[in-house]
DNA sequence: TTTTGAGTTGTTCGA
DNA sequence: GTCGAACAACTCAAA
């Protein structure tokens, strides 16, 4: 991504400096969840200053009740960045403790076998989290442990923001204007200094004993080859798109053929960087154009974590639910050709392709595929949903079904119903020279500018055996059309 | 309480 | 080729 020859400007964090130690005394227990850095850290930065040994705790809960499994993509994701943190981790003289099974067990036996007196976190916003969370600090306060939970991942936490009438925003450009004028977000925490070493012996699971990483077949090889992930890779990246990509943001954020988007959101989702410290390092580069345009997606992603908390539901249930009745189809074979990039419309398999790749799709290819799924296949928003939540590296529990409910037109300040993407007017506007069609669809790498958005009017050769359309977008246009009008009451 | 203006990302058709 | 209107109504948020 153009990232070697730039020099972040984000200062890197100071050397810890580590304190004698001492024997006997009680520890600080740190649980980390979508938070995996040092710096920026509120529950790690208390843990650190109540002058006590610190323990670092990570639980891969996969059986307490509503909490959803990682995606294949996401835990790929998470082995990497666990290992970068507890690198960084021990440098502060602070173990990383790796436990699997329900938090509640996990942490309360964590608790009782180091002796711990306080337990702190950054909070978390989905109900099934919400819910365990409570369960724990409950557990712990009663058996006379401190705990104490902290905002770090949104800029407002969901419940401060509130319309003069309605229970909460449903109207993202009035929202953000109220996040706007309720006083700038706060300066990020500087990187906490060391720490009263802790006892290294306390039993722990082995990463690699997790499997988080694919085996026959290791489909991670394009991932390895565009991420970097972890607090390190993090700030590199958004240092890279600051100073290269910001002042042409506004003119070229919709070129999936230029890479000029962030690609910082896959550090967002584990928390390897905090919303604070992008924000405070966007404003940094003062007026810049391009400055407020790229702001505002951070309040996309604040919107998206609003709309969850207080509609639990987003990623099953539509929030118009006039669109309960839509007649979606079941089409096995549609879906099985979005999801491998063979529905013959280039922009849409391209950027299949590209996240099956890579883990991660430009935002107006999203957009185009997943309303070609919707719309042209008449496929449940929900399939799709469940597609990306598998294979993208930044799925998160907020952005991923709000933003599936946008496209549908289920959601909150939804696309009107006739607002249908056109595959072939996208592509020739959005990769006007076809260089992004072409670096994933080798099939069609040959063809002129003129064809390569339609390579079904290719009259000599068969386009490389790229397959034709599996559904004509005129007629699926007009049959998604039809079935809107049914919604009406 | 009532009113009023507005609402991320588009396409097609006809003049 | 360009441009404006139509495409549905509805809900939200603030005055």
């Amino acid at each position: 991504m153009g990232c070697d020859d730039c020099n972040p400007q984000i200062p890197s964090d100071p050397m810890p400096v580590p304190s004698p130690a001492s024997i006997g005394r009680t520890c600080t227990v740190v649980w980390f969840r979508d938070d995996l850095r040092i710096s920026d850290n509120p529950a790690l930065d208390a843990a650190v200053r109540r002058g006590r040994p610190v323990v670092a705790v990570y639980v891969l809960d996969e059986t307490s009740d509503g909490i959803r499994p990682l995606g294949g993509a996401a835990r790929w994701w998470l082995h990497h960045s666990l290992g970068r943190l507890g690198d960084r981790l021990r440098e502060l003289g602070v173990p990383l403790v790796l436990r699997r099974g329900a938090a509640l067990a996990s942490l309360t036996d964590l608790v009782k076998s180091t002796g711990a007196t306080a337990v702190t976190w950054n909070r978390r916003y989905g109900s099934a989290e919400i819910a365990v969370d409570t369960a724990v600090k409950t557990a712990l306060a009663n058996s006379g442990v401190q705990v104490e939970s902290f905002a770090a991942n949104l800029l407002h936490e969901p419940w401060t923001l509130k319309p003069t009438s309605g229970p909460h925003y449903k109207v993202f450009t009035a929202f953000w204007k109220a996040a706007r004028s309720s006083g700038p977000p706060r300066p990020p925490l500087p990187t906490p200094g060391g720490t009263e070493p802790a006892d290294r012996d306390i039993p722990s699971d082995a990463l690699e004993d997790w499997q988080l990483l694919p085996r026959q077949p290791d489909w991670s090889t394009g991932l390895a080859a565009t991420w970097t992930p972890g607090e390190d890779g993090a700030r590199e990246r958004l240092g890279c798109f600051l100073d290269q990509d910001l002042p042409g943001y506004t003119r070229l954020r919709d070129r999936p053929d230029h890479a000029a988007t962030s690609m910082v959101s896959p550090h967002l989702r584990f928390g390897e960087i905090s919303p604070f410290q992008v924000w405070q390092a966007a404003l940094a580069r003062g007026d810049e154009s391009g400055v407020d345009k790229f702001l505002s997606e951070i309040g996309w992603r604040e919107f998206s974590w609003h709309l969850l908390f207080h509609n639990p539901g987003l990623a099953s249930t539509n929030l118009n639910p006039r669109f309960d009745r839509f007649p979606w189809r079941d089409d096995d074979d549609g879906l099985d050709a979005w999801q491998g990039g063979r529905t013959g419309y280039p922009i849409v398999d391209a950027g299949m392709r590209q996240l099956w790749t890579t883990g991660w799709m430009h935002n107006r290819v999203r957009m185009i595929a997943a309303s070609f799924l919707i719309k042209d296949l008449m496929i449940d928003w929900r399939r799709g949903e469940a597609w990306f939540w598998d294979t993208l590296v930044d799925a998160d529990a907020a952005n991923n079904p709000a933003s599936w409910q946008w496209v549908a037109g289920s959601g909150a300040d939804a696309a009107p119903f006739f607002r249908i993407f056109n595959p072939t007017l996208q592509g020739r506007k959005f990769d006007p020279n076809g260089a992004y069609v072409r670096r994933w669809i080798p099939e069609i790498a040959d063809l002129p500018v003129s064809l390569v958005h339609e390579p079904w009017k290719v009259t000599t050769g068969d386009a490389g055996g790229y397959p034709a359309p599996v559904v004509d977008h005129a007629v699926a246009r007009r049959r998604a059309l039809d079935a809107f009008k049914g919604l009406k009451d």
